[in-house]
DNA sequence: CTGGATCCTCGCGGATACTG
DNA sequence: CAGTATCCGCGAGGATCCAG
């Protein structure tokens, strides 16, 4: 997956093109941040500081940037409510619930291999 | 998952202490560059070498770190062959494993929706 | 309440050189 | 070849202030 190599070939080009864009794409994705703001928001639809309260030890400036990477990709809708004070909402779009169901899986693996971890990281620190 | 709040009850200190430890787990995995390499070990048992051609555009220093940080979890297996030159060689555990199988489903992700975060990009930058 | 902008700091991460 | 150590620049990311 992800970039397998320039083949110096004539014409795969774009498959070159898909290929970066996918590891770019990865790297948008595969961070801390983006990966718990999707976990979080799961089926939900929240307003910002109910986000920033229910992830905790997120700042202001890191939940603001990357939910508008997120709504960039589309992974992430906003609706904005025009009332005083404003209210903001966001919900996962269809993507973005994909993308939660593999996140599932990694929070799965966590707890599963809890255990195993910590008994492999006070090995490791002999 | 992964934190849900300290309610101040006496004795579920140790599931409070669980749910840091998978906070900090998941922050060592959920990294571009922690995932890339156990994507591209695969089934595989590669050099260290070997894997930085493989994975393109990781630097010397973060293949060692990322490695080192892998190993102390339990995620790579490391095994030194005492030849001149050394012969190091790195392999996924079972944990590892299984957590490659669900970066698998991570990567089909980025495939799947290339075209859709493509297009919602290119609208978001009006 | 949400979000942008600004300042400032600290640590990520690259480049290089040196051991085994 | 694999790994560690050192230097260092730059950008991530926190704190704060202001606007709508």
């Amino acid at each position: 997956m992800v970039t397998k190599q320039f083949s110096g070939s004539p014409d795969d080009a774009d498959l070159m093109r898909a290929d970066s864009l996918a590891r770019e794409i990865f790297s948008d994705v595969a961070n801390k941040w983006a990966l718990l703001i999707i976990e979080f928001l799961g089926e939900r639809t929240l307003r910002f500081s109910e986000l920033r309260n229910e992830i905790g030890g997120i700042s202001h400036k890191m939940l603001t940037q990357n939910l508008r990477m997120l709504e960039r990709n589309g992974l992430v809708g906003r609706t904005v409510h025009p009332t005083v004070p404003p209210r903001v909402e966001y919900t996962l779009t269809e993507p973005g619930r994909a993308l939660r169901a593999t996140i599932d899986g990694l929070c799965d693996w966590t707890h599963r291999y809890l255990g195993h971890i910590e008994a492999s990281r006070s090995r490791f620190d002999d």
